[in-house]
Order: structure tokens, then C-alpha cells, then sequence
DNA sequence: ATGGTGGGGAACCCA
């Protein structure tokens, strides 16, 4: 099984990217993030034409998230339950996966802005509401899989350039301390489950020629509960959607699971 | 040096 994750920064101007990669990576189940279009504009028909399902929480303009898949998922929820948020940054579903069945879950973490900002605060608020409601999940559901735009690069190995980011988001303690209360849930990074090339990142700024440059962050992660790591043979970054014309400013990530 | 690029949506907000 390949479970994959993709902010795509507007699916209306990346859906032929989409298409393309899910075309030469017939993922399992793809998670998108920031969508940016209203509920009643997801481009349902483009994707069953090719074979998948989609489950969607959509908002105008900002937010987002789905899960493609290629067998309907179940107990769909979106949003975290009994968290006052009107931002759409969270939907979950249940897929088959060989004789039993692993709870998927697309999240679009805020990212925060500045370390000054309101924004932070609701970060950092939705982080312990997000933990909270993934310790529920496992609970009900062994085998979980948590994919998504976490906006945080859990270690300096994470960050292109470590001593230019101090002070910023997605690299600030808390919020590597809010992350590592996920991991701490009984969540495995997979990515560092395998040697990976140093340099490692899944975010490059638009600005200053950001991925020529590869002044990225690892910032996308494919999280595991415990059941789930044994079954992990690989995952990697996928570089390749970077390089497109008008690109997402983040690439993909993709977990294979046996 | 507080820029720069890109998406949304129509002046700024957000990343």
C-alpha cells in the first residue's frame, strides 16, 4: 500500500499536475492540502474518471483538505471534533488494508506566521486539540496514518539553513515541542525510519530561487502508530513535482506500507 | 537591507 501527501497550493491551478503524477504514481490514497476552492467547486469528475474517491473538506479561498483513494473510504470525519475552528484543515477516513483497515487522516497544520502573531496562539492551540483528537483515533483505530502539511521541520537536520531560521515559525520550540507531543501519542516519523540523503526537504520558498538553491524545510510528514512501522518498507520525498511550471511551493511525500 | 514570489480575488490576506 502507498499512502501520499501533497499540499498542492490551489488544486484549480495544480489539478493537471494531479492528474499527471497520479497517472505515473498510482498511489493507494493521496492526501492534498490547501485546496483553496469552496466545497461545490472540487473537481470530483477529473478524478473518478481516472479511478479514485475523493472525500473533501473545502472552503473558499483559503484551507482545504482531501483524500483521494482508490477504494471509498468509511467514517469519513472532517474537522476536529469538538474543536471551534472555521478553517478546514482536517479530514479522516477508514480504507481497507489487507485483512483490516488503517484510519487515514489528511491534516494542513496552521502555519503560524510569526512567532508574534495571533496566528501562533491558534497554532499552537489547534496542535493540542489535534493531539488530543489523534489520541481518540488511536485508541479506535490500531493502524493509523497521519499525512499532511505539519508546518513544522522537527530538527535542524530539517532546515536548509538552521541559524537563519531561528526565531521564525515552523522551527520555533514549541512548536517542534507541540510535534513531538504527536510522536510521543505513539506516532513514528517515517521518513527517518530510512537513511535519506542529507538535505532533505519538502517546502522551498517561491523567493530567491528557493529550490534551485535548495533552501527548503522538511515540513510534510507521513506519520505512523506503532502497528504500522514494521510494515514500512520506504519513504521518500518525491523532488520531481518541484521542478514543474507552476509548481506547488511543497512536493509530495510517499510511504509504502506491506 | 524586512525585500522577494505565487495564489486568491479584486485591496490586501496568506504562505
Amino acid at each position: 500500500m502507498k499512502l501520499a501527501t501533497w499540499n498542492v497550493n490551489s488544486l484549480k491551478v495544480r489539478l493537471p499536475q494531479v492528474l499527471d503524477w497520479l497517472a505515473a504514481n498510482p498511489v493507494d490514497a493521496l492526501c492534498l492540502q490547501e485546496l483553496k476552492l469552496d466545497q461545490d467547486k472540487f473537481p470530483l469528475q477529473a478524478f473518478t474518471d481516472i479511478g479514485y474517491h475523493a472525500d473533501w473538506a473545502g472552503q473558499k479561498t483559503y484551507n482545504g483538505v482531501a483524500i483521494l483513494s482508490k477504494v471509498a473510504g468509511t467514517e469519513i470525519v472532517k474537522n476536529i471534533p469538538g474543536f471551534e475552528d472555521h478553517q478546514q484543515r482536517v479530514i479522516a477516513t477508514t480504507l481497507p488494508y489487507g485483512e483490516s483497515t488503517i484510519r487515514v487522516i489528511s491534516a494542513y497544520c496552521p502555519n503560524g506566521q510569526s512567532l508574534d502573531s495571533d496566528k501562533y496562539q491558534y497554532k499552537l492551540g489547534w496542535y493540542a486539540a489535534f493531539k488530543a483528537w489523534l489520541a481518540e483515533e488511536i485508541k479506535q483505530h490500531e493502524r493509523v496514518a497521519v499525512l499532511g502539511d505539519y508546518n513544522v521541520a522537527p530538527a535542524d537536520e530539517d532546515v536548509h539553513d538552521p541559524a537563519k531560521w531561528v526565531g521564525q515559525v515552523l522551527v520555533s520550540e514549541p512548536e517542534r515541542e507541540a510535534f513531538r507531543e504527536l510522536i510521543n501519542l505513539g506516532l513514528t516519523d517515517s521518513f527517518r525510519l530510512f537513511e535519506q540523503a542529507p538535505k532533505s526537504f519538502s517546502w522551498w520558498d517561491y523567493r530567491m530561487n528557493g529550490f534551485k538553491r535548495n533552501a527548503g524545510v522538511r515540513i510534510d510528514h507521513v506519520l505512523l502508530s506503532k502497528v504500522l512501522v514494521p510494515h514500512c518498507t520506504a519513504c521518500i520525498i518525491d523532488k520531481a513535482p518541484r521542478a514543474n511550471e507552476q509548481p506547488s511551493d511543497h512536493t509530495p511525500v510517499v510511504a509504502t506500507l506491506v
